[in-house]
DNA sequence: CCTTGCCTTGACGCCGACGTCAAGGACTAC
DNA sequence: GTAGTCCTTGACGTCGGCGTCAAGGCAAGG
């Protein structure tokens, strides 16, 4: 059984760089205890903290908010979620993720609409041009025009 | 009838800054004429350009992205999206949009599993506390452990 | 003349989550 | 001893779209 491992290791293990490790160290989200020649020393529960912040970084939060269920599984309870703060940050998260995908679905209306609206003026002017006897187009079409 | 203006103008009258116009004109998308003593000069097609990116943006487009609704407009078409090279730009946002969309509803179904696992792990260990003779909880609640 | 309010260029700051490089120490294998 | 691979700290770069000075020029009103 693995007693401990160095930055590199649970680096790999957690599939993230070491430069990310020292940077949440940095940040006080994963300090590391040393070893006797200055080496940072970790072990599997450190390997659990990591796993768990890399998830919720991969559900698009950011690292603050990684931070209440952190500190919850180094409180002792069996899952980073299984505190009050942690909860509150699920709700806070779904809440801003309705929002945005609301706003994003406004977007996406307008820029499907303006399409449309675009595609149809093109249309509109290439049949003006066919017409025998139709009206010159307003202006050349990458380049020139007949 | 106005024939010209100047920076501080244009963005009041675009509802912007005139660092954004400088910032626009140092990207080369919205170049400006001089006056005699060194200030830009803009008129109102320049007005119609800068509102023209700033919808754009606000759809969030960034801003080389408007560069072909820019191009069109100052090749003398009626709307920025009159040519080819903008409605590409439109398909390939929509494309964007809907597959950011799609991540973040895929985000959003997994953060609001992981809520409801949590509070019913939560109440299963609350209801465990209250019944006579039940287990002892994993763990305090807001408390030290160990 | 002086103030006020525009304008000019230049340059650094910001944000988040790291990437990347530099210089050097530690340990292992041969 | 020396090559190779890990580790250390420190510091600058990245990306986008500007914000925010700083230092100074130009024009108009009192």
């Amino acid at each position: 059984m693995r007693i401990g491992m160095r930055i590199g290791e649970l680096a790999a293990r957690a599939g993230t760089t070491t430069r990310t490790l020292r940077y949440y160290e940095s940040r006080g989200l994963l300090p590391a205890r040393r070893t006797d020649n200055g080496y940072r020393a970790y072990d599997e529960a450190d390997l659990k903290l990591l796993r768990q912040i890399r998830t919720l970084q991969d559900f698009g939060f950011d690292l603050e908010e990684t931070r209440p269920f952190v500190d919850c599984l180094r409180a002792g309870h069996p899952e980073g979620d299984s505190c009050p703060a942690s909860l509150a940050v699920y709700r806070r998260k779904l809440d801003e993720l309705d929002a945005l995908i609301g706003e994003l679905q406004s977007v996406r209306a307008k820029v499907g609409e303006q399409l449309t609206r675009a595609e149809r003026a093109r249309d509109e002017l290439a049949a003006e041009a066919t017409v025998p006897g139709g009206p010159e187009p307003a202006c050349e079409w990458g380049g020139r025009t007949r």
